[in-house]
RNA sequence: GAUUCGCUAGCUCAGUCGGUAGAGCACCUGACUUUUAAUCAGGGUGUCCCGGGUUCAAAUCCCGGGCGGAUCACCA
């Protein structure tokens, strides 16, 4: 570092200012290899071309040299030679480091061993790098690093960059899709005074002229369905959530979610909608639903649907719907070695079954439907039984991807729900919704029947880049401050 | 939060039984006008994560702490 510093003095010595200003760019790497691609082996091109980037790699031969130049399209080898570029040019060459940053100009050419290649007429210092890059064949491994100077794991590990222009290609397949059928897209509150819509232990912050304490949002759910009483009818927000929880593999504190509202649906729509999204984004990227995760092949197009309690069914043999009292249900758990809680009723104790016993083995694509009434506070009663909804959830790779259901537009009911979440608050559920009662107060004056739905965004990145940890597709993820 | 593994040069890593701190790449000096992990000759650039302890002597052994990974717990 003492040398680069050293570097950079000899530039300004030589009237060169080492932090240079705007530059005109006409090619791309890429685009000098589309339209230059047919020259023949020491065949040069007639015009002359000018590029930008950084220099990932410099050969020295004395009078001449190779380099290779890195924008945002990928890489091309530069080619500096003495004749060419004068002795004062060749000697400022001569004082430049693998990280800096040049805009150049000169004609392409292909060189003996076949590299397409820019003959550099002149170049122009634009930012000189301080500090020395990782090792280019080893790359940066240091995941800490990776995470924390997310920037040189961008610049040294191109399948990193790749990763995230797929982020953005699947999130922008996803306004497409909804954007067709007419759903528009909101932007709802990220600060309140109540954190309701899912079940989670919120962030919470202190606002100062109107002191008083704000939850950051833990769902969108609420203010969406608010919209659709408000008559938009179909409306999406893609946002980020924030849940104060514990940090792993698949969590993140703060994290992305797609939460998507039609009025006069169901979840029966809500599913399409669901295969829809994950089959356009994954065609966008590999141009098929057969993807492949961590080693296993995965088809997305047409996942089966099985309630929950007939899952249940299939792998213990047990049939929780088929108990009347929580005895019964406690009984047939301690048969099967579940654990449960003391609040929990039939339902609860039928969800822990689930998670206990169902939830890890669901690698193939698969809806999961009707779920207890009891853990699902916000969702509609199933017609035909009471006990529980008309809820889904969609599972990959043992890993829950969306949750969507009917909504319930009954106020009368969704008080009652609140009232029983306080219950279970009281009885120690820190996660238990809190009562919204302006929510209940827009749900009087009607909500249509109306499907909903919420993706992870995050975990859907996840599955199609193959990436293990949520933080290898969070630009950065959130680690621990370190100490001073 | 628990268990466990890791932290040594800019990067990737080695370091034996406790005895002068190592390699490759990067970097520096020199040679080289079509190389591509360029090559050749020479050069080691360090808070061994931090703080204590044991010892004549600690990267190494012990205790405490920090950060990270994995697994579990938590988290619909």
């Amino acid at each position: 570092m003492k040398i680069r510093r050293e570097k950079l003095n000899a530039f300004i010595e030589k009237g060169v200012q080492p932090f240079g200003h705007r530059f005109e760019v006409t090619h791309h790497a890429a685009d000098i290899r589309e339209e230059f691609g047919s020259l023949e082996v020491e065949q040069e091109s007639s015009d002359e071309v000018k590029i930008a980037g950084r220099i990932m790699a410099i050969r020295g031969h004395g009078k001449a040299s190779f380099g290779v130049l890195a924008d945002r399209s990928g890489s091309i080898q530069i080619y500096f030679k003495l004749d060419v570029l004068g002795e004062e040019k060749y000697s400022q060459f001569k004082l430049l480091d693998i990280g800096d940053i040049i805009g150049l100009r000169g004609k392409v050419f292909r060189t003996k061993r076949g590299e397409l290649t820019v003959r550099v007429e002149n170049f122009d210092l634009l930012s000189k790098s301080l500090r020395p890059l990782p090792e280019k064949f080893h790359g940066l491994k240091d995941v800490e690093i990776r995470y924390r100077q997310r920037y040189l794991d961008l610049i040294m590990n191109p399948e990193v960059r790749d990763t995230f222009l797929k982020r953005t290609e699947i999130i922008k397949s996803m306004r497409k899709y909804l954007d067709d059928r007419n759903f528009i897209e909101v932007e709802t509150p990220i600060l309140s005074t109540i954190a309701g819509g899912a079940a989670a232990r919120p962030f919470v912050t202190h606002h100062n002229t109107l002191d008083t304490d704000l939850y950051l949002r833990i769902a969108t759910e609420l203010n969406l369905k608010r919209l659709i009483v408000g008559g938009f009818e179909r409306v999406y927000e893609i946002g980020r959530i924030f849940r104060n929880e514990g940090m792993d593999n698949r969590h993140n504190p703060e994290f992305t979610s797609v939460e998507i509202y039609q009025a006069y649906g169901d979840y029966n729509d809500l599913i399409d909608v669901t295969e829809g999204i994950c089959c356009a984004a994954a065609e966008k990227i590999f141009g098929t639903t057969k993807i492949t995760y961590q080693g296993v092949e995965i088809d997305l197009k047409n996942p089966p649907r099985l309630s929950m309690n007939d899952a249940v069914k299939n792998k213990t043999g047990k049939d929780f719907l088929s108990c009347q009292t929580v005895e019964e249900a406690r009984k047939m758990a301690d048969e099967i070695g579940v654990a449960y809680e003391e609040r929990f009723g039939i339902g609860g104790i039928l969800n822990a079954a689930f998670e206990e016993k169902v939830e890890d083995d669901l690698i193939q694509p698969i809806f999961i439907t009707h779920h207890p009434t009891e853990i699902s506070p916000l969702a509609k009663k199933n017609p035909d039984d009471p006990r529980i909804t008309d809820r889904f959830e969609f599972f990959v790779y043992g890993r829950e991807l969306a949750n969507g259901f009917t909504e319930l537009n009954d106020p009368i009911d969704q008080k009652n729900r609140f009232e029983e979440q306080l219950k279970a608050r009281e009885a120690g559920d820190e996660e238990a919704h809190v009562m919204d009662t302006d929510f209940i107060r827009a749900l009087e004056y009607g909500l249509p029947p109306t499907g909903g739905l919420g993706i992870g965004v995050d975990r859907l990145v996840m599955l199609l880049t193959d990436a293990p940890s949520i933080r290898d597709v969070l630009l950065f993820p959130t680690m621990k401050v370190l100490a001073e």
